[in-house]
DNA sequence: AGCAACTAAACAAATGTTTAATTAAACACT
DNA sequence: AGTGTTTAATTAAACATTTGTTTAGTTGCT
């Protein structure tokens, strides 16, 4: 499926709309107002609303996806590791609002869409970690740690993160003015570097 | 403001239900029906849809307070650690329901349901996790290490493991008949309490 | 003329809430 | 214990909106 500048506009809107209150929070009516459409044209380009959130699933998944060429002409294991978690924090942040969505709709159990999709993103990405510390691993400076749970502990620490802003600006002190999105990416970066290393090093 | 049984039964029924389909999810007639009640007895009791949702948020939002005297008997840093996590996941999935909602409610901007309420207890359970890691500093053991990433490592850790609770199933081939929270029970705690150690003993 | 893009209006179903009436429980008084 | 009275609990029905979707028609372009 092709998508013409009217439709990857209806996107947008939506995707902006079902991060901020969700699938169910969120009516046709809001999504048309917003892109300045009548209602009609999401049913006549995309079928149905469920239709839409499956088509705007399946043009952003893939901008998910870990990509080596980022971080593997780094031979020291430990910059290597840096450098992918830079690139994966960098990923999440510039497409924080698909990502959002696919984790609340994974959690709701009356609709599974393209939950297959998800996975095999998942599966592709846990597998670039699961390289990235069999390198290290093979250059003893690593010892060898499930990467699924490193995986799940950087997704959920990130998401954890981005979903208790308010929280977080209360709690940190931090500067309105400053960006929220550079808070992320500078001190989620840092600790993640750090847990990671000290996980992947850590004498037991 | 106290619950009769009737009134208990409704917010459990709604709990579970606000829990798999989200609170837009969730019709008033699906919990009435799924509680054996009439819908007007939702708006007789509770006033409204949303006022029963946070009438649920205040009965529930305490039991997810960490209770320092379940571990703070051990006076080994690293014991008293593990003791804390181990306390600190099992009430995360006695309580997974309400705290799932809270979550995802955060997140969605239009309802600014009980965010106080949940702040409050963020900020104790941080500084609970405080004094654990600043015991393990006085006695030598631990080096410094922010508690609020600490905690946001903890709960999005717990949180991605349970939400994604079908990718996990198969990615680990879990055994259909055990029973996933006891993996959650025994695999979480397990990591989180290597993740903290490691963080907390790491050489810089 | 033909076709895609677009619109206003109507559609049926579902939504949260209220009303008005009925039943059940609690109460006070003899 | 039995009375009439008041209060609380419960119900079916109706209410007004809002929901996603469809229809039937119009516009604009080739």
């Amino acid at each position: 499926m092709d998508i013409n500048d009217k439709q990857k506009e209806i996107l947008l809107v939506a995707e902006d709309l079902f991060a901020k209150n969700g699938f169910d929070g969120t009516s046709v009516r809001d999504i048309a107002q917003k892109a300045s459409i009548n209602v009609a044209m999401i049913n006549y380009y995309f079928g149905s609303k469920e239709k839409l959130l499956e088509t705007l699933v399946q043009y952003r998944a893939n901008e998910h996806r870990i990509d080596p060429s980022q971080y593997d002409f780094e031979t020291d294991a430990l910059k290597r590791l840096d450098r992918m978690i830079e690139h994966y924090v960098e990923k999440k942040i510039t497409n924080q609002h698909i990502y959002q969505i696919l984790a609340t709709e994974a959690s709701v159990k009356k609709r599974v869409v393209n939950s297959q999709k998800f996975k095999e993103l998942r599966l592709y990405n846990i597998n670039c970690i699961k390289e990235v510390v069999e390198y290290g691993c093979q250059q003893k400076v690593f010892k060898y740690y499930d990467p699924i749970l490193l995986h799940t502990t950087m997704i959920g620490t990130f998401m954890n993160l981005r979903m208790n802003q308010s929280i977080f600006e209360d709690l940190l002190h931090l500067d309105p003015k400053q960006d929220f999105n550079q808070f992320l990416r500078e001190a989620l970066t840092k600790h993640l570097k750090f847990t990671l290393k000290a996980i992947l090093t850590h004498e037991n």
